[in-house]
DNA sequence: TATGAATGAGTATTCATTCAT
DNA sequence: AATGAATGAATACTCATTCAT
């Protein structure tokens, strides 16, 4: 028996298909791993991060056990991974706030409120990677634009024209950027169970104010 | 051979032993119980909040396991009492400094230096009284001189005694304490392994400067 | 823009190539079965028998895990292949020192040599035929020619040979061969980790001397 | 009320039974402990060294998992405990058989048919001692008496006695060690599966026979 | 008062194997 | 022919806690 092949671009229909398929099931997977990823802030949250476990998170999702490890190699693999997307989205929105504005004051302020909406709005992965994890801070597969390094310093450049402005006495920078950073820290960490977000919202407001009104130059 | 002593009525010699042997249990009661609570406290700095095991405090002061639920009944029992008795010693010094002056502005850098001198000195538990085991914060056993809420007060007083004095502008001075508690509580949790002291203390300094003086009236 | 072929009726262009295909995919897997194997050998090496998994092989051959079922139906196939193969290479050494001299003795210095060298080189193999694996000895499919069973009725001829030629003395030949064959197996599995070559090597001759001239009629 | 208290040698019946429950709660625990290094050692037998698991040891003697541990510290623990005394009673065994005569000759055979004896009868802690976990071999903590290189010296003091004595050729006495050691080791290491007691039993004196007949000087 | 013995529930991780594609 | 996804069962080990003594 003969058969009918048609070829196009040397691309058949089986290569098209096998193609597609294999797009599906990417999508598949990342689908899973958003998914495993999830469950694991929300179990965060939940139980606290030394109460987290790989199975708890398998049973949250519906899977098996064995199942996290097809996209995660270790536990820590799939904590880094957690942290590691917390701080992409952490410089996009961090840097976003600071190329707002060409207002040195401005630039600050934004910054602050957008750090403290992070932090807010993300419990979880903020305490995984301001408190429980630091250890991953310095990992060199943190992603590039995000690195937590090159965020202080997008800071301090800030805090720079500040002092260029005349907005801000000269003076020990660094010390005014780890100064302002423990303020909104400080907001973001306090005892969460205590604070309603009226009471928190309110202090955000106040850090904010006072911590770069105190600079100011009088 | 042995000696063959017997003794009836009255109060006996053994009677008088076992009184003293009573009394002197009581107080080795008192320092066992101050032993393991040392001993956890230890064990807090070593291994972390996640690593802590009532064995290994057990194995540490050289007692069995079990005879550490002869003094506390649970796990969370030896917790909170290392809670309760951090919470004596923060408001100890804490009050011992806003005692120690009368000028408001004076009153709170002092306060605020303690504070963060607590925290980095004690950072284990420190960590359970802020972070870890913040649910314990509204225990109502917590000792009734260091209750949390108290000491918020006298924070908030002391914010009322500068806005009085016309150093701070009248406002939100609920706001006020928050902010300032946010601010040392920031520098005393900001990603302990990524600062040394020095940088510490600098940001300390700057902390309490910016946090004052911004609110201060101008 | 692609081309469109289209083609029917004899035998096409596709069936030619789909033949050639089919014979080049049945030499194809002749050789990923032997890569198989041989990565399977390479592990029993590196982890030894315990530590010896699928998914090593796999990884190890770049490919996936499931394809090795492609090729072997169970673990115990594989490992079943190992040895048989085993086998096959050590009856093929065996036979040929056998047939290489008509001299009784020489003949059983030859075997014995051979035998060791064959242990000594192949040691993870050398392990599943003799030690990890002697429930596949009786086997059905263990290939006719390198049946344990023949070889060692080759063995026991040898030593028939030797005793017919005056050489040792009449007696229990099945012993003979017992002994002869502890000898040899001895010095290949002893505590591979306290000899170094030389001294095995040493071992080796005098086990053969004093083995084979222990039984020399006197 | 009074009291009756009769001490004796400052002993009182409380401590008597207390010494009493400490030394029978102190056999009951050697019990325990030789029950799982037997069920250990049928374990072995049973599945193999490397299908052994602590799990199953605690099923056999009808313990929980976690009681293993509160008698071994690791598994590994258990198995050197295990070859330990293995050692130990093995050179009971050796030691006993070197003293038993002064013959160089009948030394040596007294030395074979204990080193035989011992590994057909304790054939999974031989495996062990030999075979699985040679690394043991050189453990500082195996006990003093039985070590196995002190053993091995015995074996080579027996040789150049015979040495001495005229019987052997002189030679390389720890080369004969070796060999005589193969010749013993193979006979209880070779492919228990295909051997009965009665052949291996002949295949021991053959051995014995021409590893020492072989040496003997003509 | 102190402890030894014991355990159930839990942890991360590995592996052989199956199934649909 | 090859693979990705998935899983059940297993493993060593840890921990908080209880109970009888």
């Amino acid at each position: 028996m003969g058969e009918v092949v048609i070829t196009t671009g040397g691309q058949t229909r089986g290569d098209r298909v096998r193609a597609a398929s294999k797009q599906r099931r990417s999508l598949q997977k990342q689908e899973l791993r958003r998914l495993i990823l999830a469950a694991a802030a929300e179990l965060f949250l939940e139980h606290g991060y030394e109460h987290f476990s790989m199975r708890q998170v398998a049973e949250r999702i519906g899977y098996s056990a064995t199942t996290i490890y097809l996209y995660f190699e270790h536990k820590d693999d799939l904590l880094f991974e957690v942290v590691s997307d917390g701080w992409q989205r952490f410089s996009d929105d961090l840097l976003a706030a600071a190329a707002a504005t060409d207002d040195p004051l401005e630039r600050l302020q934004a910054m602050g409120r957008v750090y403290v909406s992070f932090g807010l709005n993300n419990p979880a992965v903020y305490g995984l990677m301001f408190v429980q994890r630091t250890d991953f801070l310095m990992h060199e597969n943190l992603h590039s634009k995000g690195k937590p390094v090159d965020l202080f310093v997008v800071l301090c450049d800030a805090v720079q024209a500040a002092v260029d402005a005349g907005i801000f006495p000269p003076g020990d920078v660094v010390g005014y950027g780890d100064a302002i950073w423990a303020g909104v820290h400080g907001i973001v960490t306090l005892c969460p169970s205590l604070f309603d977000d009226e009471r928190r919202q309110r202090a955000v407001e106040i850090v904010l104010r006072m911590t770069l009104d105190g600079l100011r130059a009088r």
